[in-house]
RNA sequence: GAGCCUGUAGCUCAACGGCAGAGCGCUACACUGUGGCUGUAGAUGUUGUGGGUUCGAAACCCAUCAGGCUCCCCA
């Protein structure tokens, strides 16, 4: 136990309980994503740094992600992020493939940073994003595909909204201020942070990066106005759409979301659990137009998200919403009885398996107790005890692990009378 | 990268300078062809790791590793 060597920092360990969990939102996600037609695919995990350099901030690259030089001396970064590499691969493609193009992904990402609730190291992200339609309703798509996913996981309104803001509406408040174009990535910090900070030091905050009193008010006024997105022609058709989409009920506006101030030039979108237990994003994206151009492709508007795996578990374990952890993807277990009727026992399984079932034989002969015990703590439906009576008559003990009740069945009768057990379980 | 908190049995935790414990779980038996429930008995361990202080350290000090909370960051 001392000597053992640790597992990498900031890594989680799937034992069979967790990588159900994992398969669950897996699941979800692409029943969600397919149910608007979206298509799978995925990107290398290992990429060279400069595919990240270009666009990300330098910070974000030197410090916060998995770099080491390879056997042939080239950078290689370990995928912090999916964009780039859609950026790519969309653009190599860029004349044969079929517009609008709708991808989604679910796979490993690693960030080198220090791990915190709702933070690891090495994690799994849901990717989706439409490219090729730059509209209000395309946008609103991409937000009813949050929400389902949210619906089809339980994560009701009530527990969960996704907030929505715009950034050319938002640019353009910021110009009847006044505010300098040079001031915009401050006053963006600024935004992100009022939730974090007590309303007087932001006041001061406001006025340290430049903003006069006038411009603060003006701000916070802005900030404080949720019926602002009326003034917008493409969030009043996005809202239409959601509405006709049928998950109005999941979406606010919000004029304080911002999402830095990356890539994303039109409408943005945030997903939080109303709780507040995780302050972290559940989900978020929105509209980008340049993605292609680093990358030596057409310009190409797209709209997308991602969603990472530890926040939406922490909050879907919280609620309660993962089913019941089933230990054995086997519902039946073919107890052995002792030396002489294993292999009796092992062709009985093989012939449940045959026939489409899935069974386990307990692999040595040992106490029937221990082997009942077994199967109660697999949580297995169906127990099959197979002794020297039986065989002698060519009989099978069938017994109901749910129910206590068992009964002896012709060896042919087997199969029907095990099904009739699982369809009522 | 900075500050703070935590680390004791498989799990959750107690003991806070003087014999390392409880509950749950585990194993055995009651029940030698049958699980769950109950009862009885039993085993838990180099107190994260390494060093120091002390007659004596799980406890105090230093270092280190891991987790958590905040700042930073959050593609």
């Amino acid at each position: 136990m001392k000597k053992i060597i640790q597992a990498v920092k900031g890594t989680r360990e799937f034992y069979p309980e967790q990588m159900f969990a994992r398969n669950f939102i897996y699941e979800k996600v692409r029943a969600a994503s397919e149910m608007f037609g979206y298509q799978e695919w995925d990107g290398p995990f290992i990429e060279p740094i400069d595919l990240y350099a270009a666009k990300s901030g330098e910070e974000l690259v030197k410090k916060q992600s998995f770099t080491f030089e390879d056997r042939g001396g080239e950078s290689v970064t370990l995928r912090p992020e999916l964009t780039p590499s859609l950026a790519r691969m969309i653009a190599a493609k860029q004349g044969e493939l079929n517009f609008p193009v709708r991808w989604w992904s679910f796979g490993p990402f690693w960030r080198y940073e220090s791990p915190q609730r709702g933070r690891t190291r090495e994690f799994f992200q849901w990717n989706i994003d439409m490219l090729g339609v730059d509209s209000p309703e395309a946008d609103a798509e991409l937000i009813a595909v949050g929400a389902t996913f949210l619906r089809s996981v339980g994560l009701s309104p009530s527990l969960t909204q996704i907030s929505v803001n715009n950034r050319r509406l938002m640019e353009s408040q910021f110009d009847s201020l006044d505010i300098p174009a040079d001031k915009r990535v401050d006053v963006s910090n600024l935004v992100d942070r009022r939730g974090k900070m007590e309303s007087a030091k932001w006041d001061a905050y406001a006025l340290e990066i430049g903003l006069n009193q006038k411009q603060l008010d003006g701000l916070k006024d802005l900030l404080g106005n949720f019926d602002l997105w009326k003034q917008s022609a493409e969030l009043t058709r996005t809202f239409a759409a959601l509405e006709a989409l049928g998950v109005r009920d999941y979406v606010k506006f919000d004029p304080n979301i911002m999402r830095g101030l990356l890539y994303y030039t039109g409408t943005v979108f945030e997903a939080f659990d109303t709780s507040g237990s995780v302050k972290r994003a559940i989900f978020g994206g929105g509209r980008y137009d340049n993605l292609l151009a680093d990358v030596g492709g057409q310009p190409l508007s797209g709209v997308g998200f991602a969603m990472g795996d530890v926040v939406a578990g922490i909050i879907l374990q919280e609620a309660r919403l993962i089913p019941e952890f089933q230990p054995s993807p086997a519902q039946v277990l073919v107890t052995v009885f002792d030396e002489k009727l294993l292999t009796q026992s092992y062709a009985l399984a093989a012939e449940l398996r045959n026939m489409g079932l899935n069974a386990m034989v307990y692999p040595e002969p040992t106490k029937l107790q221990k082997q009942f015990k077994f199967a109660d703590k697999m949580k297995m439906k169906v127990a099959l005890v197979l002794g020297p009576d039986e065989a002698e008559k060519g009989l099978v003990v069938v017994k109901n692990l749910t129910t206590g009740e068992q009964a002896q069945v012709a060896r042919e009768a087997v199969l029907e009378s095990v099904k009739g057990i699982l369809k009522n379980g």
